[in-house]
DNA sequence: GATCATAAGATTGTCGACAAAAATCTATCT
DNA sequence: AGATAGATTTTTGTCGACAATCTTATGATC
């Protein structure tokens, strides 16, 4: 039961397909911010009718991966300074509040599962060359406090939010060359998330994010071009 | 130019509608939780199509208010005590980061706004007769910040959050005859915000949050049936 | 009487086409 | 050349019908 890793046996529903399939190309970039998505050509493209790719759209843009102008088009989002000065903001709050609920419930099992995210994303990290993979596997990693909680609602707006993360990552990575994720930060990430300090493990999120924040702020200046 | 008040001019397109007859109807209670909602008597009875009737059911189903059992069919979501719980952490969490991200921006006309908000609300409760519109101006009070905060990931997330909050108070109001909203907390929390201490304000969210919540959890074991 | 298979019903997903609204393009006129 | 009016294109919304999938009800067999 090690590598029973087959294939998804086909999503049945056609939205879901679509959605499979558009998700990646926006999130690791392939699409670039800006680039307008026709209904009608990518329709006649994937061989299916408006009606559940436009569901699949509609999708894309309540996760705030697409934008939608009126009468205008749907384009792939950009992320300006603003965006990921909220994306952090928030995400440090949501955050929070997953440690917190989660913490009693911490049991030797959870955090063995949590090293063993951990420890994928560092092997993944080391490797070096799948990028996506790396990315993927980091937000795999912060996943795992949301999940622990057992607050739905606050899982429900992490997977919102975690689309956006991993096209911001994307972008970062393929701007500048250097993987996003630091083995180094993780592993305080781990040891806080593993000790007895709630408040340390608070206020190492609070400094994290800032950190991380300020360090890829200062690279918009140079690239933003609206 | 003081009783500006003649009708929206129709929505135009017939989701929007659709939505703007369902929402209340949802959220006032009148369609209790549980009720089944089924597609096509709906779309007989509205007169429409089941295309812009399922896109509306789907924001319905997107912001929490209706839950989907595929292949059983959509009804009215229940509101539990975890649902409650959950409810109410993540709106602390919220309420408190958009004090944070408003603090600085509290300008004179931005607090004449909030006490006006506040003032209407007092009005509505001191009559007493409209129990839905003092829920959704004390819903409005507490827009506030989230407006003022400028975010808006984190408008969004209360946007999302807030007919749920609707829809509970409706339900209190309609099990236990009083009014949700006391002028008393209110006044509290008003002056919090107008204050100079956000530190205090926080608290405030918190313990003001807390209570509100213990008070109304002890009515569950009453009252719950499922 | 219980179990399984079949049929009926309901729900969801999908399709192709049409209509309305806005934006864009074009051509004409001053 | 600039501006305005009309025509075309694009996007969006809407409709009615059909197919697939699942649930539930019905009935037959052991």
């Amino acid at each position: 039961m090690t590598t029973l890793d087959l294939t998804p046996v086909a999503d049945q529903t056609i939205r879901k397909q679509i959605l499979t399939r558009l998700m990646p190309l926006i999130v690791s970039g392939k699409l670039e911010p800006g680039q307008r998505l026709r209904e009608q050509d990518l329709a006649k493209h994937l061989g299916v009718s408006r009606a559940p790719l436009r569901e699949a759209i509609r999708d894309l843009v309540d996760v705030g991966l697409l934008v939608s102008v009126p009468y205008k088009g749907v384009h792939v989002r950009h992320i300006g300074r603003k965006d990921l000065e909220e994306l952090y903001s928030l995400r440090v709050a949501l955050e929070q509040l997953a440690f917190r609920e989660c913490w009693a419930k911490r049991s030797p099992a959870a955090l063995a599962d949590l090293k063993a995210r951990n420890e994928t994303l560092s092997q993944t990290i080391k490797a070096g060359s799948d990028g996506t993979r790396a990315i993927e596997q980091e937000l795999h990693l912060h996943s795992w406090c949301y999940e622990l909680s057992g607050h739905s609602l606050l899982l429900q707006a992490w997977e919102r939010m975690k689309p956006n993360l991993h096209l911001y990552f994307s972008l970062h990575q393929h701007a500048h060359g250097r993987r996003g994720p630091l083995r180094q930060a993780h592993d305080l990430y781990l040891r806080h998330a593993c000790g007895d300090d709630l408040d340390a493990m608070l206020a190492h999120l609070e400094d994290h994010m800032r950190q991380g924040l300020e360090t890829t702020l200062g690279l918009f200046e140079a690239a933003a071009a609206s």
